[in-house]
DNA sequence: AGCGTAAGTTTACATTGGTAATATGGTGCG
DNA sequence: CGCACCATATTACCAATGTAAACTTACGCT
């Protein structure tokens, strides 16, 4: 039952989990969340339409490890840009601008990790990852509140904010429907939007 | 080729176009995202699955012109709490709380109209209708900004400032991402979040 | 009255996700 | 060494879906 450590081909495939996974992102980043179908990864993996449900069970568990490991890159974007001696407010910056970075690179990615419609946002793996993401924010939160940079004392409040702020803005301005009126001047970056 | 004023079922149907979109819309209250399909609201406005296509081209047309009118109530959820005279941070609390109540009220309708994957977000009709309740967050935007409330001096930081952090609330409200790890403690309320 | 055409229906078809039955091959036990 | 077992994967099949084409109906205009 001890699984490969890598590429070799042992056994039936060799870890079709992990390929299955990597097929995924692969067909997603092509062509778009609609391109994520079962049959269709299967086919990039190079196996059958059902060999998947050996491991996932449906789709939607497919989808939804595909999602964890999407948060799991998005937590290592933001924790790539931030910079570990620098004043809170810069590293309130590079966060907001690893997260909303994340969205705009990987708008597929990005879209599946946040959509209910694909994925099992109950699931444990899944949530951790989400979880881990999260927490990047509150470290960034703490450090503000304790220098009293931070628009509100309570850290709660402060996080919920700053989710919020940089989640909406990332998903309107990958929905296009950010900036107003088209053609009345650029649209704000991320870094100019957080209340310090 | 004048449209029967009301409920009259000349020609054929009446006003199937009127009717498709209801009948979405009953469809996306009663069992989500999931349950738009074709035939299903086809069948509840009581035609063949073929029907919708003479009004709106395909599945997206119809879940385009849904959207429309979702985008339509939520203007006027927002314009129907917000006080005409009033302290300008009066009126933003009260247009956040018509957003974020139209978001929790009207979970399906409000995950549609911000879906790439259902809608067609440059229909022109889509985006007038988009338009519109963008304008009343401008118009409490220019409230703020007249009486030097505003955190930001440009109006336009302002409103996408706003913009994002209420869309984005409301759409982790909504996902139940809302509120870090669970259990601990309640989940901020929209009008203790807005920097004023 | 009669014709043109918008509005709906019926039929057919490709694609999708899921299930059941079957084949395959690695693992471990004798 | 051989054989049974079981995880893994495939094939065949099914119901549901969106779309296209051919056909039917009935309004509206001349």
């Amino acid at each position: 039952m001890n699984l490969p450590s890598s590429g070799q081909k042992s056994y039936h495939h060799g870890d079709l989990k992990n390929a299955l996974v990597t097929a995924g992102i692969a067909c997603l980043e092509q062509d778009g969340l609609a391109a994520l179908t079962l049959r269709g990864i299967a086919a990039r993996a190079g196996v059958s339409h059902t060999a998947p449900k050996n491991h996932f069970g449906s789709l939607r568990g497919l989808l939804t490890a595909i999602a964890t490991e999407a948060w799991h890159r998005h937590a290592a974007a933001m924790r790539g840009q931030l910079p570990t001696d620098a004043p809170p407010r810069d590293r309130l910056v590079a966060m907001a601008e690893g997260y909303v970075g994340f969205a705009t690179t990987n708008p597929g990615l990005y879209q599946l990790m946040l959509s209910p419609l694909h994925c099992d946002l109950t699931s444990p793996d899944f949530h951790s990852a989400a979880r881990a993401s999260y927490d990047v924010l509150a470290e960034v939160t703490a450090d503000l509140i304790r220098t009293g940079q931070a628009p509100f004392s309570d850290p709660r409040q402060v996080e919920t904010m700053l989710w919020s702020l940089v989640h909406g803005y990332a998903s309107l301005a990958q929905s296009g429907m950010l900036g107003g009126p088209p053609g009345t001047g650029p649209v704000p970056v991320i870094a100019d939007l957080l209340p310090l």
